[in-house]
DNA sequence: AAATTAATTTAGAATTATTCTAATTACACT
DNA sequence: AGTGTAATTAGAATAATTCTAAATTAATTT
């Protein structure tokens, strides 16, 4: 559970670019969601976390998360009412969630597919993030034999 | 704060389709939900149902939109971890949340932009709903002389 | 029409994710 | 080393929603 350089950089300025501190606490919690891509929860984050690192604190978990998305280093999804997860990847894509199992998945889409969402909007509104959920569910394939 | 005869009749059969009876308190509901198309919350909605219907409660106002969700009469809308929100309008369509202000704003969609999404599913994913939220600011548009 | 049953409503308690508060700790800079 | 600022921490507070159990309403059967 460690960052390799190139994020290690990555993350250091992505802080410094909003004059955040890349503290212990800020990295590790990078790490885990960068190395497990699961969509978690902060309170999954919170007890994935403390394997490491016991003494953390769940506020520390929810400060770090929120620090970690504002400076774009993660995104945020939420499903309905249910705890807000977090995501590392950053490429434009939607997310998908199943009602029977309750994971999630990443659904790559590509960017002209943005674009032509923002075209429906009337020219004063200026989004600043567009998030696409789809609900359902995963069904099993045919077999063709 | 009346349904129209037509409302009515689908209002009617949209709840017995899933068995579910047509009661006062449900109709009132959903009459200012249709009547005002401002994205209101559970407790807006409790506190405008008081006005015509005093005695009704907030656990009625949530097990009434629950049953209205249910039987395909509103839609739900969530942004971020704010109050859910209820929507009468069934045509397809995204939102527009603006952070300034935080009003809710529908923005038509056309049904090929729905469906084009749709194909970067995997085969066996099915979606039952989509839910596509736009976040930003709406500017004040430059005037020309 | 009275009795029975099932669904709905109601008030208030309980839950749960998240935010807040105030005290402590860590770190950068003189 | 001493000062100042930001970050972390534990625990309390908040707020939206759900749950529970009793009361009411409506529908159905006798």
């Amino acid at each position: 559970m460690q960052l390799t350089p190139a994020y290690k950089t990555i993350f250091k300025s992505a802080l410094e670019k909003s004059s955040l501190k890349p503290t212990k606490q800020r990295e590790h919690i990078f790490s885990l969601i960068l190395n497990k891509k699961d969509h978690p929860t902060a309170d999954e984050i919170f007890t994935r976390s403390r394997e490491k690192m016991p003494s953390i604190s769940l506020a520390t978990v929810y400060n770090c998360l929120e620090t970690l998305v504002e400076s774009g280093l993660i995104r945020q999804v939420n499903f309905e009412r249910e705890s807000t997860r977090y995501c590392p990847n950053l490429k434009p894509h939607a997310h998908f969630h199943c009602k029977k199992t309750g994971s999630i998945y990443d659904v790559d889409l590509p960017a002209s597919l943005f674009d032509s969402l923002k075209k429906h909007l009337p020219e004063n509104f200026q989004p600043e993030q567009i998030d696409i959920n789809f609900n359902g569910s995963i069904h099993i394939t045919k077999n063709h034999y």
